[in-house]
DNA sequence: GCCTCATATACTCCCCCTGAGCAAAAGTCG
DNA sequence: CGACTTTTGCTCAGGGGGAGTATATGAGGC
């Protein structure tokens, strides 16, 4: 019988609310995974359009948005063990990752469906003070497991920061695949074997969704330095310690105030609505909406800050 | 009659040579082309392994570095004007596109293949001194079809760039699509209608290849900056000045030669390897070679400047 | 052997970006 | 009215990087 190819497109839809990064999740047989569909070349005439149909359709969630992410097309990233059991006769699929932003988490329709923080699945990292980060120093565990190996020690070194090189946030998907390597997560244990490593970081997630939330994390992360995708995440109106508070959700750690003022109001993506709301017991604060500059999905982003804290 | 699901494997294998940055090619009955392969799900584990193998096997050429591009599934990307006559009996052929890196440009083995430099399908691209670029006011054009619509006008000036924002190289896919959409490729009448804009600028290419070969340039472009992939198009030994052409070669414009030295031996990723040459005329020139650190993927790439010259 | 030329290499200067902190302004709340 | 909170304005210093000058080291001509 003839094993025939499909194309499945999953979505790592991203939000921020009251200053924690959410991710929506699908309740599945396994656990929770991303929003998947089918794309029919019958029906769709891109990957755009069938992706915005299918949730939308799923979840009611319209999606605003939209970025490929990558193309995963392994034989066996869809749970190897589990592929024993269907054999032969499965249907080869091949995933086409999205991420798509939305600037509010409205609740979806469907009863399956609900948003999770990103840092249930990725406690490590949020590095922002007063973050419960139950997650001790992952760095050493992974020094300890790589036992002199230089190559190894390399990446994560570049993965995890050093003393002169700091902390990149974006390096999201180079931390959680060395993590697999050293079977600190989950997935490790249920794709390949039952030894388990000393502990396990985060919670899991079916097939390899996982990893592809830690891509969209990282390209998110990475874009906000050079294209103005913050503002897709945004209202209409903010005052610039909500837009701080949303970069820091979505970074993992924590930006020096007023520097951040000076250069979002050189950047040019912003401007006064001359109104201003009190709604945190201080001076009240001017209220700002995204300039047309802004909208230009090829302009420059924010000039943000690297981290500079402890090493964990 | 159904049509089937094709993936279909686009490379863009990139060597420098001679100071000129080269991309493989293959004739085919409509131009040149990009490699091309089938992708069978029964034989291949990976895409990245069907990759290899196709193209070792057509043109002889090992595939070093490897990267996934990007994956194009619209519909009627392939020539819509000829699918009026295969008709809808055609397969639905989604192409996931590659970047390769070579150290060499070695001749390769098929007759159809061959190395053509970039600038054949990108004249404006190379703002080097000397190199010769038919093209005049590419961007002047764009700003008399734009016509004062302010939308665009912005994506003219943040692709081409202003006296404030400069050129930014790795825009090269920013700037291809504006000029398609502004008529002033050949594709865009191959692929529309036969109205033609005032001046075509490069040779076409079959179907979108073109546009695939400006999103690996651009991405090149950006990666020199943030990881150390220059080193999979050098040898194994070179002096400063050949890595600063290769260099050269890849952003398209020329780079104060201290400045350059400064940041790339600060960086840790080349060592001397005690031996000189004088190929010259001048000074012999002290050998380099890359250091383990540049082996690691996820290391940091060169510091290189920004291109500060005449707006063309 | 000496001069000229070409390139490689070393060093200096300076501006501006950015990190960091101080201080005033403008509200709330008791 | 005074304590407190948050916003906003401002200053200052260090470092990275852009640009230029100067020196070193070879070849080749005469």
């Amino acid at each position: 019988m003839e094993r025939r190819l499909v194309i499945g497109l999953n979505v790592v839809l991203a939000a921020v609310r009251d200053g924690e990064p959410l991710v929506l999740c699908v309740k599945r047989p396994g656990g929770w995974g991303l929003p998947f569909g089918r794309f029919d070349p019958e029906d769709h005439r891109t990957f755009e359009l069938a992706l915005r149909d299918f949730v939308e359709r799923q979840t009611a969630l319209p999606l605003g948005y939209v970025e490929q992410l990558y193309t995963f097309g392994d034989k066996g990233r869809e749970a190897p063990r589990a592929s024993l059991v269907s054999g032969d006769e499965a249907d080869r699929i091949v995933s086409v990752g999205y991420l798509a932003l939305s600037p509010e988490a409205l609740a979806p329709s469907l009863e399956s469906a609900a948003w999770r923080r990103w840092s249930t699945f990725f406690p490590w990292e949020d590095r922002r003070e007063g973050k419960i980060r139950s997650c001790a120093d992952i760095a050493g565990e992974l020094r300890r497991w790589a036992d002199g190996d230089e190559v190894l020690e390399r990446r994560i070194d570049t993965a995890f920061g050093t003393e002169e090189s700091g902390w990149e946030e974006e390096r999201a998907l180079d931390r959680y695949e060395l993590m697999y390597e050293a079977r600190l997560v989950a997935e490790a244990h249920r794709d390949r074997d039952g030894v388990e490593g000393p502990v396990l970081h985060g919670k899991a997630m079916i097939s390899d969704h996982r990893r592809i939330l830690a891509t969209a994390i990282g390209r998110l992360r990475g874009k906000l330095r050079y294209r103005p995708v913050i503002f897709k995440l945004m209202g209409e109106e903010f005052t610039l310690r909500e837009l701080q508070e949303g970069v820091e959700a979505l970074l993992g750690f924590d930006i020096h105030k007023q520097n951040f003022r000076r250069s979002v109001e050189t950047a040019g993506l912003v401007e006064k609505t001359n109104t201003s709301v009190q709604a945190t017991g201080g001076r009240p604060a001017a209220l700002y909406r995204a300039t047309p500059l802004s909208n230009v999905p090829t302009a420059a982003g924010l000039a943000l800050p690297r981290f500079r804290g402890a090493a964990v």
